[in-house]
DNA sequence: GCCAACGTTGGC
DNA sequence: GCCAACGTTGGC
């Protein structure tokens, strides 16, 4: 079992977009990072924990889990004209980007803030918290995973 | 292979 | 809206 953390932006998709979505589940598109490809492909499989993130608004921080639902895919928007993810370069039958489907499992009590967690002495190791990551899919371990929900 | 220019992310 | 920190691109 490993535990993760994704970004999103609640304007474009949030928690509460993926409470909604059929199933509760979605896929996780637009991952244009080799770094994070390379952990979705790779290495999350079904049943992972995963941390929702909200970034860029009013308050950064952690509002919900998710799990694995279904393991890496190759990315379709990248093949659609239409969709703000095409790629004209991209072939399908040798796909760059990947994706998962994760479901909703829970939202968190209240939102963790990513202010909140910078003063945890116990998460300086968080790849989230170490300096210019802007990575949109991170690891944690399992220590890091239990004391972030000790502090719901 | 180097590196400057450019684009993106995301906190503030 | 600003800007630091990256990642990518492309000329050479």
């Amino acid at each position: 079992m490993n535990y993760w953390l994704m970004k999103s932006e609640p304007d474009t998709f949030g928690i509460d977009d993926l409470f909604k979505r059929p199933e509760q589940t979605e896929h996780w598109d637009g991952v244009r990072n080799y770094q994070a490809r390379n952990m979705m492909r790779d290495d999350m499989k079904i049943g992972d924990q995963v941390f929702f993130y909200h970034s860029n608004c009013e308050e950064p921080g952690i509002v919900g889990i998710m799990q694995v639902a279904r393991e890496s895919y190759p990315d379709f928007t990248v093949f659609d004209p239409d969709d703000k993810h095409f790629d004209p370069k991209s072939n399908p039958d040798k796909p760059t980007w990947y994706m998962v489907d994760v479901k909703f499992v829970r939202k968190l009590s209240r939102n963790i803030s990513l202010r909140e967690l910078k003063l945890k002495t116990e998460l300086t190791d968080l790849a989230l918290l170490r300096r210019g990551n802007r990575l949109s899919i991170m690891p944690m371990n399992a220590e890091q995973w239990a004391f972030i929900l000790s502090l719901e």
